[in-house]
RNA sequence: GUGGCUGUAGCUCAGUUGGUUAGAGCACUGGAUUGUGGUUCCAGGGGUCGGGGGUUCGAAUCCCCUCAGCCACCCCA
């Protein structure tokens, strides 16, 4: 037989997933919507409502503000109607195209929450893709420092809601950068000043110096006042009683000493406890936009993951869509930080099913049976699966066992000729046996004393 | 976008100076006289050695290209 009259394979697709786009197993997914619904409710509580935005959006409006960063990580293309699209690389863009479109249904102040992914065609890196969520939290249309505060209060609740005890939230205000940058004559190089500055803690401060002078045009003096400022140390009060000497005279610079102290009295009220809470003069944000209080929060038992939670004010977030001015504040928690952050500490419990229970298909006659135990627990809040075959007990256990499932029922011919089932505890290996008219709600029982453990 | 490192089974890797039918552990599927898992034992499925081209009698092994991953830089609106 020649090659060519050989039978042909079919010709496989090798299934695989573009450079910087994931898959999510079960095992991780579960996590995932564990900590996306944690910040739901969170958000939620302080009265945020949830809002979506398409995917795509006319290209102008994503390019808005135009860089060549812009060009370089922007997904884009025409469609079918030869229209230029692109897909949102942030919240906060269609954000503002968002209120610019609809302020005047939503009325002020508008706080908004959005969970979605977004896409950026950079480079991969670990933590670093080019398909991932973000979990924005913004009030839009007021000035006031309650909002401010109010954000680090969000920020204080969605970590310890998700399991943390241990962080830090440092607290700083773009305007007391800028009434000193004033005072030193360096309003005009603000962006590129601020953005050496945020580089501080990676590189040191002779670098951060060089590079003030190198790409900024500072001279060698006002690097260094600015540096001086920014590696303030000490408590709160002792920084906040050393800025101020130091932006005297700074209308701006004075206004946001005041702020910061707002701010921090502020989030003492609101319940923070004191040792999470860091005003942090040397933090600046790489955004441009960013103009009043920043936050950036650092995990105390894993600080080289980066912020896992940042955000900060801005003063006008839709002027390239509206004439109306709509000052706003807003944070970000970062999803895949956390998850990895978790994960290198053992907060993961690794289940691959979501139900707490499986009821395992043991005598072949009694599926209705089964059927009608499975749909009594799920009335009572139970997560339930039912095994589809009638395969030996032991294998279906170990099914039980693998998926990570807590309470399997057995309930075989004695069982049920007693109405009776058997609530086997997976992790104790011992069962208990129970009228099927009272199992829904002992079995319930059983699950909340355990979780409260 | 720039530079460096890496790529053998789903995962972690072994594979002698290029030499027959490419291996192990874990995982997966099934079984160990048909009502109880996480231990053990047995068996099985699964790999065009990332892909393409070249050198060679012969390539997982050497060369080129490409794709993907990791690290650093850039950047992070």
């Amino acid at each position: 037989m020649s090659d060519s009259d050989k039978p042909k394979k079919p010709q496989l697709i090798q299934p695989r997933t573009l450079k910087g786009f994931r898959d999510y197993l079960p095992e991780s997914m579960i996590p995932r919507e564990r900590l996306i619904q944690i910040a739901r409710e969170v958000y939620r509580s302080f009265g945020f409502s949830p809002i979506d935005t398409p995917t795509l959006e006319y290209l102008e409006i994503l390019t808005g503000k135009g860089s060549d960063e812009t060009d370089r990580q922007l997904y884009k293309f025409q469609d079918h109607g030869k229209r230029d699209v692109g897909m949102r690389f942030d919240l906060t863009v269609p954000l503002a195209r968002f209120v610019a479109q609809h302020i005047n249904e939503l009325g002020t102040p508008f706080k908004r929450y959005h969970i979605a992914p977004v896409w950026r065609g950079e480079n991969t890196q670990r933590g670093r893709y080019r398909e991932f969520m973000q979990c924005d939290f913004d009030t839009i249309g007021t000035l006031s420092v309650a909002a401010d505060i109010e954000t680090g209060l969000v920020i204080n609740a969605l970590l310890s809601a998700i399991g943390f005890e241990r962080f830090t939230i440092h607290i700083n205000n773009r305007q007391v950068l800028n009434g000193l940058l004033e005072k030193q004559g360096l309003s005009e190089q603000a962006t590129p000043v601020l953005r050496s500055l945020d580089k501080l803690a990676k590189t040191g401060e002779d670098k951060v110096v060089a590079e003030m002078i190198a790409t900024a045009g500072t001279t060698e003096e006002q690097a260094r006042s600015v540096l001086t400022m920014a590696t303030l140390e000490g408590t709160d009060q002792e920084i906040l009683t050393q800025l101020k000497p130091l932006v005297r005279g700074s209308e701006l610079g004075e206004a946001g000493v005041e702020r910061l102290e707002q701010i921090l009295a502020g989030l003492q009220s609101g319940g923070v406890p004191s040792e999470r809470i860091k005003l942090d003069v040397s933090i600046a944000r790489g955004l441009d936009y960013y103009t009043g209080a920043i936050f950036e929060t650092f995990l105390d038992d894993l600080p080289n993951i980066g912020s896992v939670c940042s955000g900060g004010r801005y003063d006008n977030l839709a002027e390239l869509y509206t004439k109306r001015q709509l000052p706003g504040i807003g944070a970000s928690l970062g999803l895949d930080r956390l998850l990895a952050a978790m994960e290198e500490l053992n907060m993961i419990t690794k289940v691959k099913t979501p139900a707490d229970v499986l009821v395992t298909y043991f005598d072949k006659g009694s599926l209705g049976k089964y059927l009608e135990i499975a749909a009594s627990l799920r009335t009572a809040g139970i997560k339930v699966e039912l095994y589809p075959d009638t395969k030996k007990l032991g294998q279906q256990l170990k099914y039980a066992d693998a998926r990570g499932f807590d309470y399997a029922i057995i309930a075989g011919e004695d069982e049920l000729s007693r109405d009776a089932l058997q609530i086997k505890d997976l992790k104790t290996g011992q069962s208990t046996e129970h009228l099927i008219a009272n199992a829904a709600t002992e079995l319930a029982a059983i699950i909340k004393k355990a979780d409260s453990h």
